[in-house]
RNA sequence: GCUCCGUUGGUGUAGCCCGGCCAAUCAUUCGGGCCUUUCGAGCCUGUGACCUGGGUUCAAAUCCCAGACGGAGCACCA
């Protein structure tokens, strides 16, 4: 019943000229200036997949060659990369930009020997003016000792912040003016933060940082967003000169995440948490992945649902109840289930021959875990919106039907037809003497409730399922007799 | 202003290169039903899309032209 064929389960397209190379090598790289948000987990969703698929591999390059405008957070590189190994992937090789400068001022050195480039000290403005015209600044025609020693100059710290720049020189009458004699380099005052880099003042523009890198750390196909539409195009210019041949590119649109009051920026979340709005970068109410890891959705979700979005160059959204659907899949049959009464309506005193204990099972689908235990002592607590007109009756969950009475709940036996053929509820509901204290935080805000007694035994960590109120991830018991869940997903 | 790119149901996606088997695939969402002492799952079932206008052709989602709409770049950000 199989494809004879290969196990073609897989929704992307194929990479381009995939089969000419004998390993493919992708490369992952981030700027390390904070955590990552639920869009970022799309790069090494793809990647990682891509890389199984072709049974290739993956690098991780963090291009933090910017220490001032989008300045490194020095714990972000390990968290980034502890994110990826959560989403479920291994990179090859690890490298940092800032460790690299060196290499990348050897290849500037031979890229001005072969008269591909030139330093300029016009203004960004003047140049602008000049570039849109098509017209060379004066600079251009030096010749390239001269430029070697205004670069020597430019390594060694002797021009200030705006002062000179080393541009590529490509076609000034190039068609497209965004392709026109690009900076390659350029001076920044601010130190970078990583001990091993803060002494450099000179520092290569992404375009020819990660052109140098992904040629010399042999990555073979490059996937990267709508926005570096034109790098490869930029990058060709430095490639010709070196005689190097460009990997294969896909471009892809944008993610936006459906679901969420928060923008979808490092720069807008760190601001929220700056300002005291967010607790953190795992707030339930941050779009990021430490809040969706800490709700336990597990990396696979998440991985499936951007895999399915696929590569194409338009902008697309990712609804969070693909992620949601894919996450229940896997944590149902592991999940546990509790009564949590949210928001309670005020107690019911519990009257007439009902029994003892009620005995819910563990998991409705797992019979071999046995049942909960659950002493419902005189009164009990039940949901506001759960409440029935005076009179009417309601089944408690696993304990059986009552008919209310004023404040009462009168016990009206356990005849389940009554839910079958008479139209009674099925709510769930919890001693009002034993409960445990419980907050769930969510995305919409926080919710105090009781859980039944024996939640109290939960596990951090461990994934539940609140019956009619959907799954949660148990975050800690804490001592006063407060347990805090986050909630996951209906 | 210059230069790229895109437009398939609520969301995402397949098909478009090499026109016919496409009254358009799959997933999710949503509606209805069955089952069920929750939710979920499962089973059955339904709604719902080729941006517009021309052209080529026996035949166009697919090719051509024009337009509309949307996105991106033209940074000493990544």
């Amino acid at each position: 019943m199989e494809s004879e064929d290969e196990e073609d389960d897989t929704v992307l397209p194929d990479l381009p000229n995939a089969e000419d190379t004998d390993d493919v090598r992708m490369r992952l790289a981030p700027n390390p200036n904070g955590p990552w948000h639920i869009g970022h987990a799309r790069m090494p969703a793809v990647i990682g997949t891509y890389a199984e698929e072709y049974d290739g591999e993956f690098i991780v390059r963090f291009d933090d060659t910017d220490p001032e405008t989008k300045r490194p957070l020095l714990w972000a590189y390990d968290e980034i990369l502890d994110e990826v190994e959560y989403l479920g992937f291994e990179p090859a090789e690890v490298y940092k930009a800032s460790d690299r400068l060196e290499t990348y001022y050897d290849h500037a050195r031979d890229l001005i020997e072969k008269g591909g480039a030139y330093t300029c000290s016009c203004s960004g403005e003047t140049f602008s003016e000049l570039k849109n015209d098509a017209e060379p600044c004066p600079h251009r025609d030096k010749d390239p000792e001269t430029t070697l020693s205004e670069f020597e100059a430019m390594v060694d710290g002797e021009y200030e912040s705006g002062e000179k720049v080393l541009r590529v020189k490509t076609d000034i009458e190039h068609k497209n003016p965004a392709l026109r004699d690009w900076v390659a380099f350029r001076i920044i005052d601010t130190p970078h933060p990583r001990e091993a880099a803060d002494q450099y003042r000179c520092w290569p523009m992404l375009d020819f940082q990660s052109g140098v890198d992904d040629h010399l750390t042999g990555v073979t196909h490059i996937i990267r967003g709508i926005d570096l539409q034109d790098s490869a195009k930029r990058q060709q210019f430095v490639y010709d000169y070196f005689d190097w041949e460009y990997p294969e590119v896909v471009h892809w649109g944008h993610v936006q995440v459906d679901e969420y009051d928060v923008k979808m920026s490092t720069s807008t979340i760190r601001e929220l948490i700056e300002a005291g709005e967010l607790d953190g970068w795992d707030d339930p109410r941050a779009p990021t992945i430490p809040s969706v890891r800490r709700r336990g959705i597990r990396g696979e979700a998440l991985v499936d649902a951007m895999v399915q979005l696929g590569t194409s160059t338009s902008n697309v959204d990712l609804a969070m109840s693909s992620v949601y659907a894919n996450n229940r899949e896997l944590i149902d049959d592991g999940a546990d289930r509790y009564f949590f009464v949210r928001e309670p309506h005020e107690d019911f005193t519990v009257t007439g021959n009902a029994p003892d204990a009620a005995h819910p099972p563990v998991h409705p689908d797992h019979e071999e875990r046995g049942t909960r235990d659950i002493d419902p002592g005189s009164r009990v607590r039940i949901e506001e919106a759960d409440v029935p007109e005076d009179g009417e009756r309601i089944w408690l969950k696993g304990f059986g039907c009552f008919r209310r009475d004023g404040t009462k709940l009168d016990y009206a036996g356990d005849d389940i037809t009554a839910v079958r053929e008479e139209g009674v509820d099925v709510i769930h509901w919890v001693p009002a003497d034993s409960a445990t204290l419980t907050q769930m935080r969510k995305k919409e805000g926080d919710v105090v409730g009781y859980a039944e007694p024996g939640f109290r035994e939960a596990e951090p960590d461990e994934m539940v399922q609140f019956e009619r109120v959907g799954f949660a991830r148990v975050d800690r018991q804490e001592a006063d007799d407060e347990t805090v869940v986050y909630f996951a997903h209906k």
